[in-house]
RNA sequence: GGGGCCGUAGCCCAACGGCAGAGGCACAGGAUUUAGGUUCCUGCCAGUGUGGGUUCGAAUCCCACCGGCCCCA
């Protein structure tokens, strides 16, 4: 039996009796569920209107799409619960409000699923959208279900090619041979982005290097300007995910200098943040596994080169960047030429130095950089101060001094600080065109290409003769030809390669025999536009009717985990400039404001299957009743903070929706008498207690709502709720119109939280069709103000005597009073007063001599 | 190692620099009740991680330390 179930046995023996029971009768959460259930479906109440006519203030509320990987699960109910209840409370502010949804449905799950049920990856994501989207319903999510997309549908990813092309044109996608990350379990390659720690994000197999040619997205190019445009999101996005944006991209300032090698014909440039210390340079290195190296490896040195070179091949990403690890490399015979005082400096290769970042080179500064001192340590190179800090001689310590100080050994830099000299030789390098200031990031340009099935087709094909060349948009989309099974088994290559109908085709330039591109594209490529697909999500001329996104966006709310701070966001914001470049759409940033949600754990943990920990959303749900979950979602924590489900009670949910629905009942069998209607100001009839309670939490639940800090907001209904049961107990009785205004506030203000229980409220009040249609309603500023307030007296800042005052007393007035009461004078005991500061009504802070 | 966030009652959480407590859980008691369940009512507990500082006044601002979490290495 259920917690629901009990609370029908509630016998009689309170006031209002009948209409409890008759209220706890209906009080069963399956049956409100499938009551309402069925109203709202026939009653359309979510569908946004793109009447351009149409003059409601547009909001655009978002969730993150969710992954059909199998049925809905607790982050899921958090994370929609969130979204769901600002998307209602604006629908009742009479917003014309579109809260789309869709799912991201192409991606590996689905094509493992298929390799293992032999059959295709559409079955199983098809199924599982179709359960989330039953359970969605019965989660009683607000949206406008005439505007679902699923990124797998041929007339959705036709655009994502589309966008590639346009993409293409600008060179802002280009194929590229670099070094990538490759997973061995997924037999594909990942952004950078899609690294963490040296492991798979999606597996958590350690990732591999492999140099291969790839298709990018020039994202560096908009490098500054993803930087720059974060200063308009400053305060209406978390702060750390700003942070980690920043990070991220890592711009550092600095200067590329020059250096010619010696016996060898082409200058090789690198970067540094400390051109300062650049007199301080007593060793030069490229990383190991650069062409660079290769090349730049004299023959007598060769053997040793290739031994180190199979060493560093088998080492991770973080392997090699660890500090604690000892310092390797090998000497390439060659010799670099500092340019500011032609000093012959030892090239090394090494694996510290990252092949793609900045140039792949760098000249050592040994004393002033932590790594390059490890290094100069292990192979006794020598280690020159050029920076005089007051920290003793790094070549004796082992510890580099990175900081400022005075240039010392530097030339003409000799007496400078850090910052001066910084400037100095960057001038002094631009005038001989030995360098330049110059700028790095850390972010690198995003890898699209995959080596899997289930995703876009990128539309391109190789022709002998033409070479390159982009599938003209007529021909889109680029469908995925019918593989299933064991086609898709990982071999390290494409599962299309083996496709050959499909690889072989006709060059679109030539007509001439052509292969196509047998790679997809990387997921969140489909997840970067679809918040515009949903403004016209029929439209067939384009990704998106521009004048529709002109409407809706940029989106006010999105509401997703922070997992995405990084890959996601800055995906779309990326996006969101180039269609901005382009003029398809006029904002620069997507998303205007941006509400992390926490994550639902259990007993301090992540849930996982190895732990045993996991809570099942659908066994929550039957037991305490969507409602019940999803305030208890709310009320749980701030929404960005994680939830640990062993520290919540959904059966206290339940409990104060049942005091609810009791009050509203009662309320609602006792209609006020004829003639004894409520009118504004504070003299308006009914309870006045009750009615200063009622208008003070709508004004406060506004303001919370607003303010995303729902889990205050849901507590404010229960003081509500206990207000308006004391006035029915103890005071008025449940005829008094306060009472009935009480309820009839309750049942709007719960509305997005618990939508089902407010329905059966609106309904016990006698009210219909149903409370999503109702006004939000605005509080009567008469009832705002008090007409007796606290006032808290204290001297030396303990509080010594309260007086209960107008709100409105002067600050002259009210310090004579405070110097008067009996606790002043008895604290004072005879001293005099030095100062007092008065604000006024609700304090007054005496200071003795 | 660098950067950031967070420590309030047994627990989850509130508190424009102004009475530390709004709400909930748990616990205890009372009323109703065939009932230890339900409902209604009442009560209980911390001085805000620690130590300094600023201030008439600090949970709130500043510094250091301790503990936890996140990002980057």
């Amino acid at each position: 039996m259920t917690a629901v179930e009990n609370a029908e046995a509630a016998g009689p023996g309170h006031p209002q009796a009948a209409a409890t029971d008759q209220a706890q009768d209906k009080w069963d959460p399956r049956t409100v569920q499938d009551k309402w259930l069925a109203r709202w479906e026939s009653m359309d109440l979510f569908r946004a209107s793109d009447d351009p006519a149409d003059t409601r203030p547009r909001t655009y509320v978002l969730d993150m799409f969710p992954y059909p990987s199998g049925d809905l699960h607790m982050g899921h109910a958090e994370a929609y619960a969130v979204a769901d209840a600002m998307a209602r409370y604006y629908f009742l502010r009479g917003h014309n409000v579109l809260h789309p949804i869709g799912w991201d449905a192409f991606g590996l799950p689905a094509e493992n699923a298929a390799i293992r049920g032999n059959s295709h990856p559409a079955d199983w994501t098809y199924r599982n959208i179709e359960t989330q989207a039953a359970s969605f319903r019965r989660y009683a999510t607000s949206f406008d279900w005439s505007r679902r997309l699923h990124t797998c549908d041929a007339e959705y990813y036709r655009w994502t090619q589309w966008l590639f092309l346009r993409l293409y044109e600008r060179g802002l996608a280009y194929r590229g041979e670099g070094h990538v990350n490759w997973c061995p379990k997924d037999q594909t390659v990942l952004a950078n982005e899609q690294v963490v720690a040296g492991k798979c994000e999606r597996c958590g197999t350690e990732v591999v290097r492999r140099v291969l040619t790839q298709w990018y997205f020039r994202i560096t190019d908009y490098a500054d300007r993803l930087l720059a445009d974060m200063g308009d999101l400053e305060g209406k996005w978390p702060d750390r995910v700003l942070l980690m944006q920043r990070n991220w991209i890592g711009r550092s300032e600095g200067a590329e200098v020059r250096f010619e090698i010696e016996d060898f014909d082409e200058p090789v440039t690198v970067f540094t943040t400390r051109p300062d210390t650049l007199y301080g340079a007593t060793f030069f290195v490229v990383a190991a596994d650069s062409p660079l190296a290769a090349r730049l490896c004299l023959p007598e040195r060769r053997a040793d080169f290739e031994q180190y070179l199979d060493q560093v091949r088998k080492l991770s990403d973080i392997e090699r960047q660890s500090a604690e690890r000892p310092k390797t490399g090998v000497f390439l015979g060659r010799h670099a030429i500092n340019p500011v005082n032609g000093e012959r400096i030892p090239v090394w290769a090494a694996d510290y130095v990252l092949p793609d970042y900045g140039t792949g080179a760098i000249m050592a500064v040994p004393a002033h950089d932590q790594r390059d001192l490890d290094f100069a340590r292990v192979f006794d190179l020598p280690v020159r101060v050029v920076v005089q800090t007051d920290l003793p001689d790094p070549a004796q310590t082992g510890e580099a001094t990175p900081g400022d100080g005075v240039l010392v050994n530097s030339g003409p830099l000799d007496g400078m600080t850090k910052g001066e000299a910084i400037a100095s030789i960057t001038d002094i390098l631009a005038g001989k065109g030995l360098g330049r200031a110059a700028v790095s990031y850390r972010l690198r340009d995003w890898l699209v290409s995959r080596q899997r099935f289930w995703g876009a087709p990128i539309p391109i094909v190789y022709c002998d003769a033409c070479g390159e060349v982009p599938v003209p948009d007529e021909q889109l989309p680029v469908l995925l030809p019918d593989l299933r099974g064991a086609d898709l088994a990982p071999k390290g290559t494409s599962p299309l390669a083996a496709a050959s109908d499909w690889v072989d085709t006709t060059c679109p330039k030539c007509a001439g025999p052509a292969r196509r591109d047998t790679d997809t594209m990387d997921t969140f490529v489909d997840s970067s536009w679809y918040f515009l697909r949903y403004c016209s999500p029929g439209f067939e001329h384009g990704p998106f009717d521009v004048d529709a996104v002109r409407r809706w966006c940029p989106i006010d709310l999105y509401v997703g985990g922070v997992e995405h701070a990084i890959l996601h966001l800055l995906y779309s914001r990326f996006f969101t400039k180039v269609l901005h470049d382009m003029g398809m759409v006029d904002f620069t940033e997507p998303f205007t404001r941006l509400v992390n949600q926490g994550q639902v754990i259990n007993q301090g943990k992540a849930m996982s299957k190895s732990l045993g920990n996991g809570v099942d959303l659908g066994k929550q749900l039957a037991a305490h009743g969507v409602d019940a979950i999803r305030l208890t979602m709310l009320f749980a924590s701030p929404p960005e903070d994680d939830i640990d489900w062993a520290d919540v009670r959904p059966e206290a949910s339940v409990k104060f929706l049942g005091r609810v629905v009791r009050v509203v009942a009662e309320a609602g069998a006792a209609p006020p008498a004829a003639g004894a209607a409520l009118v504004a100001g504070a003299a308006g009839g009914g309870d006045i207690a009750l009615r200063r309670v009622t208008h003070r939490t709508i004004d406060e639940v506004t303001r919370l709502i607003e303010a995303a800090r729902l889990n205050v907001a849901v507590a404010r209904l229960m003081e509500l709720t206990t207000a308006a049961r004391r006035t029915i107990d103890s005071g008025a009785g449940a005829a008094d119109p306060a009472v009935r205004e009480a309820a009839e506030t309750l049942a709007i203000l719960l509305s997005p939280f618990a939508p089902y229980t407010a329905e059966e409220c609106w309904e016990l009040l006698g009210k219909e069709p149903s409370v999503a249609a109702a006004s939000w309603p605005v509080p009567d500023p008469a009832l705002l103000v008090e007409d007796q307030v606290t006032c808290v007296v204290q001297v030396s800042g303990k509080v010594r005597d309260r007086l209960e005052v107008a709100p409105d007393i002067s600050e002259d007035e009210l310090r004579a009073l405070a110097l008067a009461a009996p606790g002043v004078e008895r604290a004072l005991a005879g001293r005099g007063v030095s100062k007092v500061i008065v604000r006024a009504p609700k304090l007054v802070s005496i200071v003795p001599d």
